[in-house]
DNA sequence: CTAGTTTGTCGTGCCCTCGGACGAATTCGA
DNA sequence: TCGAATTCGTCCGAGGGCACGACAAACTAG
């Protein structure tokens, strides 16, 4: 009776949940193979991939390659398994300062459907937005269905604290929300109840996309740096997304770079965001900003002038990035990752930020003379946080196969 | 047989293992309890319970409490089982620059037995010290022998860059050693191949005793700052010891606090060490520095003329806290930590540190505005390291009981 | 066409956990 | 003082799940 509030901390493991992830996750990390190949490198028993084979095609996670190359090798040639294309589908969506993304990939992480719409959602209601994005995510789904593909579940980006475990948006500045149970908002706009809702923060899920699909492909350390309306970073720790005590970590934007710099929105001084912040780079290139232009235009501008030679432009980001660079520094002496990623309007603005990084990176790095940081511009682009948040779908499904249910017929 | 380089990448989980880990990690968490109690707490069915029990008992890990107080319930008093502070014990070592340390615990993390010399190892063979310390090992060894302690494994602490899966100390600046297989060396000395040896960097090892048994108790992100020779950091992050992807992480002592800052052994510029590192605070309180003398006399030294009101100390400390405090602030956006310890040096300089630390944190942290930072004195004192690496050998212990052999008769 | 090799499946047995039944130990109430 | 109620620990049987070995299938090499 009075252990009622310390009901199983784990639910059984099952034995059976690891095994099928384990076979499913070896499959979808090397590729197609025959089941006896399976077993060789995961350790089970042939008989027992076998098995669990049969369940995982039975689940539509798995099929047989139709037909293959002749093989080359004596013996009885493997019948290849490989993650099936079709059947299971996982949403990506975003929600953002001006715009609003869906996506849907399969289980091998090709973009299957998507839907981009650009709007400020600056003040506007929770329940408004959310009720779009739903309506977005449905015609999605649709096209989905035409594909004889069926989502299982949707991860939701947005830019703020986020509570994970509960699926609310604790703050957003720069959206103005605040303790906004997105997570139930989303599913109640769905309208599709067995359909589970993540949320998590835009910065982690853009870095969870460069280590899965983009720059940090096989790393385990990686630091993406997103140069939006602020500074953010998303840290992936041991290939896992970092979120610290209270989920504020990655906070990359104040951290001071000057002892005595600029005063800062935040209330301090010197912090990254006053040199290389959206409105920092502008004021330094002397861009007027007319109200209500998208901040990507801003960063169009800020590129034409600099491949222009505009001088004063290139020399707000040879500071910019400079201090990019020192801060860069900092974060790489205290986490050590295998690879920093550019993403945003850094990306964009990377020809001009990344010499200046590297060399700071180079002279204030301890472990640099040992081993080198590999410095990288995302190639994601705009839908890096949407297709992290896809990613992360896939991650669970792979993770424990057996919470999926069979496609209907 | 192209598959040989893929054997078992997890060995065996064999249930049964997870299985006593559950258990006796929840009685060494909440303390003694009757099999049901555990039963109903973790899960597992009551006469899962018992089995296990039994076989941890005869493993020497549990004990059934010999006689207890009246019971105040109703029905049948359990018979209530504990952690064994007999039987086995864990080995905490440590090299560092000035001293040896040797002590050992038992599995309720209680010191049985220790030993501390002090000697300069600088530039010292890893062979003769390593085999000095061995000396001191069997010392305590039989010190735990006459307790009817018998130690399973030990750990070592050093100064400087481990690979920790080989047990190879890589670089240490301040011992002059390189590329030491430490591991390998203290095995040999010791003359006792059964007894597994393991290696990891001194700075985390006493960062994870004060989640164990210090300021962090009960924390998952901790930072913990010893301000020795260098300044610093170990980092635990979510409960485990955070290493980086190239085990350089929480190099605190050169990150950048000043751009125009001073010059810095490392090369760069402004580094925090060229303002709160102990040469820095010995040369700015006007402090002469005698050779030979070992660094703790010298901190010391520096208190003792704080307490003095000596006016050049005090303002040495104050520009030193002030520089931590920016440095500990950048560490606090990053990590987000739930508390920030100071050891080492900085533990005996506290009084002095902490009000600038806390003030700059206060103002620089974003988060600080939702949850504050717990800035906490380390109270473990020189043998920090050393208990670390005790807890964790007790932690492998309570992973993986089954890995232990029954206590000889 | 035969020997050799590798693959996938099937049956058997073992390990481990669960669930329920039952004796044991204690409190409470009559 | 004694029985009812309650809770604890153990025993026994059942079933899930994996490993092992045997065997048929499929293919190459000569």
């Amino acid at each position: 009776m009075t252990a009622v509030g310390a009901v199983p901390p784990v639910e059984p493991p099952s034995a059976r949940r690891t095994s099928l992830g384990t076979v499913l996750r070896h499959v979808a990390d090397h590729g197609r193979g025959s089941r006896a190949a399976i077993a060789g490198a995961t350790g089970l028993n042939k008989s027992t991939v076998s098995n669990l084979v049969a369940v995982l095609i039975e689940l539509g996670l798995l099929r047989e390659v139709p037909a293959e190359a002749p093989p080359r090798a004596v013996g009885r040639p493997g019948r290849l398994v490989e993650l099936r294309d079709g059947g299971v589908a996982a949403l990506g969506l975003e929600v953002n300062v001006d715009y609003r993304a869906v996506l849907a990939t399969d289980l091998t992480g090709r973009v299957r459907a998507r839907s981009l719409v650009e709007e400020d959602h600056r003040g506007a209601d929770p329940e408004t937005v959310l009720a779009a994005l739903a309506d977005q995510t449905r015609d999605v789904i649709t096209d989905l269905a035409r594909q004889g593909l069926r989502p299982v579940a949707a991860a939701v980006a947005v830019p703020g604290l986020v509570d994970v475990a509960a699926g609310r948006l604790m703050l957003a500045p720069n959206l103005r929300w605040r303790d906004a149970p997105v997570a139930e908002l989303l599913g109640a706009a769905l309208g599709a109840p067995e359909l589970p809702v993540r949320v998590d923060n835009e910065a982690n899920l853009a870095a969870y996309a460069e280590l899965r699909d983009g720059a940090g492909r096989g790393c385990s350390h990686l630091v993406h740096v997103s140069g939006q309306i602020g500074v953010g970073a998303g840290l992936i720790v041991d290939g896992r997304i970092f979120r610290g005590a209270s989920g504020f970590g990655g906070e990359l934007g104040h951290i001071t770079v000057d002892l005595d710099g600029l005063p800062c929105a935040c209330g301090s001084r010197g912090c990254l965001e006053t040199v290389v912040g959206q409105e920092a780079l502008l004021a330094r290139a002397h861009v007027s900003v007319p109200p209500g232009v998208p901040s990507r235009r801003l960063t169009q501008t800020l590129a034409r002038q600099a491949r222009a030679g505009d001088a004063r432009t290139l020399n707000a980001l040879r500071a910019g990035g400079k201090a990019l660079g020192v801060a860069l520094a900092t974060v790489a002496n205290l986490f050590d990752p295998d690879v920093i990623v550019l993403g945003g309007a850094y990306a964009e603005l990377s020809p001009w930020l990344v010499p200046p990084v590297r060399s700071e990176l180079r002279g204030r790095v301890i472990a640099a003379r040992w081993s080198t940081i590999d410095v990288a511009v995302s190639a994601l682009g705009q839908e890096a946080s949407a297709l992290g948040a896809a990613a992360l779908i896939v991650d669970d499904v792979l993770a424990d196969p057996a919470a999926m249910r069979a496609p209907a017929a």
